[in-house]
RNA sequence: CGGGGUGUAGCGCAGCCAGGUUAGCGCGCGUGCUUUGGGAGCACGAGGCCGGCGGUUCGAAUCCGCCCACCCCGACCA
């Protein structure tokens, strides 16, 4: 592949659209091009990786036991009607009418065509379990897309299906999945953390997200520095606190706080701090108040507590429904004496002592608070976010927080769609049963970004091998000289046929353009052919480490390959 | 959707506030000569509906209105 003959329009300066690495240098790199927001185009470089990225993929899950398949990128709106999802997706979801007035959507997922589909074959339980996967282009019309590829609208991504006889079926499934994704990363050279998280519009019983720590990132997500924990902010467990109220006992007592409503101010007006204060929030749940008490340094899960409460039909109390639940005192809301509303304590109240909290009468609060001498918490769950200091539930390690990319989400889905869209196996006994299922997403295209992201310094991309284009740019430093030609074109036909392809810079420009676009492209090794020549040797380069080697042209492929082997 | 910002040559930008010749600069691009191990020099040259539409004015890149696109922060989503 010569420079001189494939598009690889590198940039000097950084584009105004570009705000991070992996962003820029894949424009400055040549090797995509923006379209529209969130939809870009990918030149033969960047292709290139992108093909490698998919052909990791293709080969780990092939080898984990599952099939590709190729299903329409315009999908029907019936099936999605009739999940229920034509109408929890919103506008995310991007719809089309076709010239009979019929209405399709750019599929950002396939949970339904392909269980439709498969259910179709009408299988037995001898067909099961089944795996399948494509690789496609996905649309989500996102409110907001930014960073380039790694959040883009338009994007790469590897969705897989698997099907089902039991849940124990899909166990083994879904392990293999989670060893498949594993390796999917270690070969993309990408570290990544496995978080436990929450489901959102997929649906389901468990899910698991593979997270590559990053300051880029998009969620927040807790980890464990002992063990090997990690969930999203919004979901993950830990141990109560211990610093939550005083070791001794207190006198109850009443005291007038006229107007101080949040944590901050009655703390200060009482001389204390919020590690005492008992702090209310109200929520209306199915038309019924919840008063949720929570430590005043923690702020309230909602998504913990969805999990709590079973259901995701609630939301904060409203100023105007406030007269419909006179049984609690807006901003002096307390558990002492607490009646007609249904209660809920953070697991750190259990057990605490010199509280302060509302009194359930205005401008007033109560001090020496103790749980289970003045009142007593009987349900009590973990439902607020984790705070620094926190210590893992599981191991007792220090709890961390960081920001990652999620490349990868694997769910146990269950019955949530093949119940509704009637898709069924028949078992031993010749009965039809639900399948159950299980779905595993990895961005292919996100990836891509993710690995520049991470691997790349002030000069440019770094490649690791395994996803890079191509393994090596030869450069020509003067290809109007006859011998420089005649090396270069012997070791690019040498390497040919041993199965490498290259890169060839023999555009006729100035040296230091083409040791500054090698270094911007960043593929693993380099190769240069210059004036040395005349002393019968070349340079081989490794981009990773910097590392510079003289040869000569004589061998020069073994030394290239073995050079290439050990790159990073 | 709320807030902020930007649209001028392929890329990066100046000019706009204070309207007035042929709209500039750097990079890139083309041709020629010289150069050639870390973004070379000289000469000549091509390239613009100044985002769009409408208005004000003798005159608009510049002022006003509407629209569109893109970027950033937030809400949202995974």
């Amino acid at each position: 592949m010569r420079l001189s003959r494939v598009t690889v329009p590198t940039l000097k300066e950084k584009p105004a659209e570009a705000e991070i690495p992996s962003h820029e240098l894949l424009l400055r790199a040549g090797m995509m091009r923006s379209v529209a927001a969130g939809i870009y185009a990918l030149l033969p470089l960047g292709t290139l990786a992108l093909e490698k990225i998919e052909d990791i993929v293709r080969e780990e899950m092939n080898a984990a036991g599952a099939m590709e398949v190729v299903l329409p990128g315009l999908h029907p709106s019936d099936p999605w009607i009739q999940s229920g999802r034509w109408q929890a997706y919103g506008p995310e979801m991007m719809r089309l009418v076709d010239r009979q007035g019929r209405e399709f959507c750019f599929a950002p997922t396939a949970e339904e065509v392909i269980t439709l589909m498969v259910s179709r074959t009408a299988p037995s339980y001898r067909d099961l379990p089944l795996n399948l996967y494509q690789i496609q282009t996905k649309f989500r019309d996102e409110i907001r897309p930014r960073f380039g590829l790694l959040r883009a609208r338009e994007f790469r991504m590897k969705d897989a299906y698997s099907f089902h006889t039991s849940e124990e079926e899909l166990d083994d499934t879904y392990r293999s999945m989670y060893e498949a994704y594993s390796a999917v990363a270690r070969r993309c050279s990408l570290d990544v953390r496995v978080i436990d998280a929450a489901t959102g519009l997929i649906g389901g019983d468990v899910s698991q997200e593979f997270m590559v720590i990053s300051e880029v990132g998009e969620d927040e997500i807790i980890y464990c520095t002992e063990c090997e924990y990690g969930a999203s902010a919004e979901m993950e467990v830990h141990r109560p606190g211990v610093g939550f109220g005083s070791p001794e006992s207190g006198k109850l007592e009443e005291v007038k706080t006229p107007g101080m409503v949040s944590v901050e101010d009655v703390a200060v007006y009482l001389d204390t701090d919020n590690a005492h204060v008992l702090k209310c929030v109200l929520y209306v749940v199915g038309g019924e108040a919840l008063a949720v008490f929570v430590p005043g340094y923690r702020e309230v899960s909602e998504a913990k507590l969805e999990c709590v409460l079973g259901t995701g039909d609630f939301h904060p109390l409203r100023e105007d429904e406030r007269e419909l639940y006179p049984a609690v005192t807006a901003g002096f809301t307390g558990p002492v004496g607490l009646e007609g509303v249904r209660i809920l304590f953070d697991q750190e109240v259990k057990g605490s002592r010199g509280l302060v909290c509302g009194a359930n009468r205005v401008d007033h609060h109560l001090k020496g608070v103790e749980e289970g001498r003045d009142f007593k918490a009987d349900s009590v769950a973990d439902i607020a976010y984790t705070v620094e200091g926190d210590l893992c539930a599981r191991c007792g390690g220090v709890l961390r927080k960081a920001r990652g990319i999620e490349i990868g989400h694997i769910f146990k889905l269950g019955l949530k769609y093949s119940e509704p869209l009637g898709a069924s196996f028949t078992d031993q006994d010749g009965n039809g049963k639900p399948m159950v299922m299980g779905t595993y997403g990895i961005g292919t295209s996100r990836i891509l970004a993710t690995v520049v992201e991470l691997h790349h310094d002030d000069a440019g991309i770094k490649w690791p091998k395994a996803v890079a284009p191509l393994p090596l740019e030869l450069l020509v430093l003067s290809p109007e000289s006859a011998e420089q030609a005649k090396v270069a074109a012997d070791l690019e036909q040498g390497l040919k046929a041993s199965g490498m392809e290259i890169l060839v810079d023999d555009r006729d420009v100035s040296p230091g353009i083409k040791f500054n676009d090698a270094d911007l492209i960043g593929l693993p090794a380099q190769v240069i052919i210059g004036n040395k020549l005349a002393e019968g040797k070349i340079d081989l380069k490794l981009r990773y480490s910097g590392e510079r080697i003289e040869t000569f042209p004589e061998g020069a492929n073994q030394a290239i390959e073995r050079a290439i082997d050990v790159a990073t």
